[in-house]
DNA sequence: GGGATTTAGGTTGTGCACAACACGTCTGTA
DNA sequence: TACAGACGTGTTGTGCACAACCTAAATCCC
């Protein structure tokens, strides 16, 4: 087969449009009010508009893209109000992680977390606002698989990648330097958490975190 | 024209079929296990296939139905693990109506908890499941219009919907009249805090309740 | 010259025909 | 009878053509 003996599922395609082009929003590949071509976007992924409609319209769904009829797709933007909001409630999921269902401690997270740790003080190395945004994600979906509660866990997603991309485009605005510090900072203290088996404080870590990053974004 | 007047945009369509359908599938019409036909959806609200398969999209994203290619769509059911996080998480999150940007009470808010009561005390008098779940419905939509943080009403709508079925399946096995009495009292509660300004209070009510409800259930 | 109108081009929304697929039934064979 | 395979029927998924729509530039009229 033309596309490597794995023929793809339906489903399986949904999710794959649907990641990258979320993936390409939140890295500012496609910046706030940019505009999608559907017809583009079909051609390059090699269907017809039709699958690729449905991928957009999860996007939709998520508040990450916007449609008019007539006029096309827009990649929304996020005003610092509901921005603001959206972090105090993430927030607090945050917290919740640590105390709903969280998994327990094997060897294999903390060698997780260590990694995160190595990764991170490789960016502080050569710091990268793309990479940093990457290992960001990377560890958002680390935090995210601490707690069983699947409920939890797409909450969470979703409101992340829903302040994502205003977040990387405010770090020019600051200390790119200075944030990658402070985020591998939140890695170590975490990785010092989890080597106590200690969820609930890697949790507030998180938390406490969450909470001064969005006071350095609106300050 | 032959909708009244009213040109209907492809954005409310969308909204309209799948609040129809979401409404559908909470109050068991359709109920957990049951096939949806596109085709027949399609016929009954007299659209092609094409809007009413994005409506389904957005229902199969919440969780609430489920596509086979070849098969069919089916209604999805939740098992009670499952469900006993997504409560977990949903009071906890009633919690936080309480504490993150609640609206200021006006009179008109008042009013409208009293005109709760009244229903309440109606249903009291009459029990019937499908007018409680639509009553207990409405009461959610209250709820949430209590707090200006639009991510957490949006998520917490998200959840209830999907722990409003299994709520409304379980019904018979409990007791009905003793379950509209339970949600009477939480209605003349939370009236009462609402009364005296307090909404922190009333979310704990609230809370309170989904915590006693979800012990009923799985009890 | 200024403003209203027409027109051209490009975008998303809709309808329809067909492909891909799952499943039950029927049929032929041992 | 038991079993394997072909077949019919019904479902969702895909591709394509066209409708509905918006925008901006060109054109016409005063």
């Amino acid at each position: 087969m033309s596309d490597g003996g794995q023929t793809e599922d339906a489903r399986a395609r949904l999710t794959r449009l649907h990641d990258i082009l979320r993936s390409r929003i939140c890295l500012l590949d496609y910046a706030p009010g940019s505009r999608l071509s559907e017809e583009t976007l079909a051609a390059e992924f090699g269907t017809s508009r039709t699958p690729l409609r449905r991928a957009l319209a999860r996007l939709e769904d998520e508040g990450l893209i916007q449609t008019q009829h007539g006029v096309g797709t827009i990649v929304t933007d996020v005003d610092l109000a509901e921005m603001g909001r959206t972090y105090e409630l993430r927030r607090e999921l945050a917290g919740l992680a640590g105390r709903l269902s969280p998994v327990e401690v094997t060897p294999d997270i903390a060698a997780q977390a260590h990694d995160f740790v190595a990764r991170g003080r490789e960016l502080a190395g050569s710091p990268d606002a793309r990479e940093f945004a990457r290992l960001n994600m990377d560890f958002f979906h680390f935090g995210a698989s601490l707690t069983e509660n699947e409920a939890l866990r797409e909450t969470s997603e979703r409101l992340y990648y829903r302040t994502a991309r205003i977040w990387l485009k405010s770090i020019p605005r600051l200390n790119l330097g200075e944030e990658v510090r402070i985020f591998l900072s939140e890695l170590e203290q975490t990785a010092a958490a989890i080597e106590g088996h200690d969820l609930l404080a890697a949790a507030l870590i998180r938390q406490a975190h969450i909470s001064m990053c969005e006071a350095r974004l609106t300050g």
